[in-house]
DNA sequence: CATTTAAGTTGTACCATACAACTACCTGCT
DNA sequence: AGCAGGTAGTTGTATGGTACAACTTAAATG
């Protein structure tokens, strides 16, 4: 990584501003993170974050399997079993055989599952509805457009 | 919060563009959360993700206690007892005790365990730089600018 | 058919965590 | 001074999420 370390001693195309700034979104992107984290563990209190992350994934993707679970998330396929046996417990998910293939289960939300997902984007929801409630539409829709780009096109995390 | 749920049945002040750029900020937001813990994890194998958050703490805080950190990331006292023992014998914090009152320990980062935050520090700071290095000096301010204000403002998590 | 490969489960171990009980210490009050 | 009550931190114990390894069942492949 030859970036030639710009903060110390920085001659001529110093743009100190610009560090300043990388600096700032670099800051703050990782404060929300470590709060998003905490306060999903506070909305869901009976689900871990992963049980939840998984119930997501299925909502998105109804009939996967425990295996693109596992793949997704780099989780190990024992932890998946588990976490979806618990899901099932819970009545949350459910499973049926693969008819073209006995080993695999289709695994799908059931309509407890999706209640649960909706009241908790709906929290969710609110919570970021409440932090924007006072922005102005243009800044709304650049700060919209800021983050997709800022998201989009991956390198920074799995997936 | 009376927030008086706009999305169903939104008669005239029905912002429906409004609408889309907060739920793409929280989608956003929430796959940079999801993405950012699976990146921590990748970055630092052998250090957790909250052993690495008391150290980055105790880089911003020099000098704290336990119980700061306990009421700080909302953990038990005996998991940042054990956390900081860990770390401790990792010979990454050093502890003495505060000569004015015998009860606490205060908390130090030592040489290493600067050297280990800040080059974990880099690699972080060199994804962000690589990931914004195509934005335009404008559009970063602005894009820093409306994460301060986004967070700036308790509500959402912790703290 | 036999071997290999794949999907899931179960046994085991480890780590992070919480709660509760405990030690050591400080503070305030009488 | 001495005791009551609170505080900082540690340790015992239990739980939950996780990985790794061994296993089961079934599909694919020779």
């Amino acid at each position: 990584m030859n970036t030639d370390t710009p903060e110390s001693a920085t001659p001529h195309r110093g743009d100190g501003r610009r560090e300043a700034a990388v600096e700032t979104i670099q800051r703050e992107m990782t404060a929300f993170a470590r709060r998003a984290r905490s306060a999903a563990a506070r909305m869901h209190p009976e689900l871990s974050l992963v049980s939840f992350t998984l119930l997501g994934h299925l909502e998105e993707h109804p009939g996967c399997r425990a295996r693109d679970l596992a793949a997704h998330y780099a989780l190990d396929k024992s932890t998946v079993s588990r976490q979806v046996a618990a899901l099932e417990r819970a009545g949350l998910v459910g499973r049926r055989a693969d008819p073209a293939d006995h080993r695999v289960q289709v695994l799908e939300l059931t309509s407890a599952g999706a209640a649960a997902l909706d009241q908790a984007a709906e929290i969710r929801t609110a919570m970021f509805r409440g932090r924007l409630a006072d922005w102005a539409g243009e800044d709304l829709d650049r700060f919209a457009a800021y983050l997709l780009r800022y998201n989009g096109r991956g390198g920074y995390g799995e997936h």
